[in-house]
DNA sequence: TAGGGCCTGGACAACGTTGTCAACTGAATG
DNA sequence: CATTCAGTTGACAACGTTGTCCAGGCCCTA
């Protein structure tokens, strides 16, 4: 333990340099550069010194070094809302996959929808200048970002569009996702539908409620304030909001769940009821085809979010460089039977 | 776009650097290094003078080259898995939290469960200098670590023990916890018990089959090798495996499935078969609790996992250096409904 | 054999930051 | 008034790498 007091500036235990190994070598420092690297110009023997060097040191190359003389990091960074949540794993994934093949380093952080802590993340990763960011909004004020963008940080937004800037966005059909999932249900005879959702200033929430609207006015129905609830996803709240419309005086049939995590409280209350009730929920579920019944569903392809977000981002890096453009993704009505759930009437 | 063409080594657009600063502030270098850095010896005239330089031209500090000087990065490499699998959602968010307490940023990839890519991925990681390593191993040889870890890499193994080297490891009771599973079902009357795992040369798999077998044995019953499938989790093959041992002469009776995955598939299989089954899972799934029956699990804490390792490795880059230490954490059954189906006779 | 070109190798500066250290200021002390 | 001292400030080197550029040595040709 004396050992790290005694030296507090050593971090990597005197790792060896390219000095290092030129020096062991007998070469310049410049040669064994070449040789990390696979530049031409070595010839074979001054190759195999240098290689049995680096062997014997255990020397690595310092990116740290590499990345300033080069002012490239290759690596990206990707902020989204919550690396807990399952509806980002894929995309994640997608987005990681993207990066690999092109030799990029992902650094991922969650901003859990507070936007002071998206831009506190987005503003260390540009501070360690990745060369692009993948950002899942949680703020609607992106201004911040405009020195980073002008300064050559690509930057692409997924799920949720920018706020008050110009830039890439890929998203998922929110509206019209929601107005089938409720047109569906009102095709199986519902006119008195629920919609829980997120709080609606999220952008993906909004634009679910107006796919509510727009599917309930389209059919030519009312679509009751008391049928509408937005707010934390949190279970209770939801439960809450729930349990208020089953036991109105006039009780809605047939319910639209906001999200993935609505989605599961509302069936988590609906199989402790007595009478049945359509449910049709937005983002697809892990066995929600074993539920009893199955449940129906507006899938979004999280993987694919992910994956056209991070092929545009590179497409910049490349050097493509035209207008921002918003990219949307199509969603798919899966069902499976709770949505296929008539009218209960008393 | 000659912009682009004709300048091949503009990176950043130029950003503004600390000298820049200086000279639009009027002061030295250093004086900006003070000031950014919140070193103390500055006066108030001074400091509002260089902050409005920086806010003028939208400076942020270099991380590479801050990086490059201090020797630390102050971020830290996660290698897991599979990014997309809910199991590992929860701890990657745990170690980030625990890293952003430290202010660390987190990298992280995926190994897709191929030990050459782990290796690629970690060294890669090395390369950039992260100051620790949280490593869920796909391989079964570590050494290629030595010499980072002797170079001061702080280093911790999760879910799975390091191969050939003497490292720290957080794991989940494997054995302790399918021995319970099997126990549990073997209470509820079962003899025949079947054993679906992972490739056996998964640590985890592995412990959890020797769980298995020290349950049965322990009741005093044969293992017969036939009610025993260890290999791929693929959907098909699991199937397969399942509707083996189902369709036997003498077919078992409950089934004890090695992972989440394996758990799903298997549940899907039950579902279509005529007569009742028992299955108790490895893994928890979100909405085993709305299956019909519900799922017994024997369920590990991700998040805790997570958490531990993290803390285990910050304490490390906290100076404290103990020996490596092997820390198992405790496995919870939760009975649902599926584990307590009695043997099915006809 | 001299001149030319090609190939290999190395010296040096630069990337943007921080640590060291010395110089300067103004005030307080004798 | 000289001296000291604390408090500010800036010049400079260093971190480890890569790009530029030049020096030799070699082979080829005239």
């Amino acid at each position: 333990m004396a050992e790290t007091e005694s030296r507090p500036e050593l971090r990597y235990g005197n790792r060896p340099t390219m000095k290092d190994v030129a020096a062991r070598a007998g070469v310049g420092l410049k040669t064994v550069s070449r040789v990390v690297n696979g530049e031409p110009g070595v010839t074979p023997d001054t190759e195999q010194r240098v290689q049995e060097a680096i062997e014997a040191l255990g020397f690595r190359r310092n990116d740290s070094a590499r990345v300033l003389r080069k002012g490239r990091t290759a690596s990206i960074g990707l902020v989204l809302e919550d690396l807990a949540d399952p509806f980002y794993g894929p995309l994640n994934r997608a987005v990681e996959e993207v990066a690999r093949a092109h030799g990029a380093l992902l650094i991922n952080g969650s901003s859990a929808e507070d936007p002071a802590r998206e831009q506190e993340l987005v503003l260390a990763l540009c501070a360690r200048r990745v060369d692009g960011l993948i950002v899942i909004p949680a703020g609607d004020d992106h201004r911040y970002l405009e020195p980073e963008i002008a300064a050559g940080v690509a930057t692409v937004f997924v799920d949720r569009p920018a706020g008050k800037i110009d830039a890439d966005v890929v998203l998922s059909d929110s509206f019209g996702g929601a107005r089938e999932g409720v047109a569906h249900l009102i095709g199986h005879g519902h006119r008195r539908i629920g919609f829980i959702g997120d709080q609606p200033s999220i952008h993906t929430a909004g634009e679910r409620l107006r796919g509510y609207y727009a599917a309930m006015e389209a059919a030519g129905l009312p679509a009751d304030d008391a049928w509408v609830s937005l707010g934390s996803t949190a279970p209770e709240r939801v439960r809450e909001a729930v349990t208020a419309m089953l036991d109105a005086p006039e009780p809605v049939t047939a319910i639209f769940a906001g999200n993935n995590r609505v989605t599961v409280t509302v069936v988590r209350v609906l199989a402790g009821r007595e009478h049945p009730v359509a449910l049709v929920g937005f983002d697809d579920i892990e066995l929600a085809d074993l539920l009893r019944p199955g449940l129906t569903v507006v899938a979004q392809d999280a993987a694919l979010l992910g994956r056209t977000a991070a092929d545009r981002l590179f497409r910049r890096l490349d050097g493509v460089n035209d207008a921002p453009a918003r990219v949307e993704l199509p969603t798919r009505l899966i069902a499976r039977g709770s949505g296929e759930i008539p009218p209960y009437t008393r």
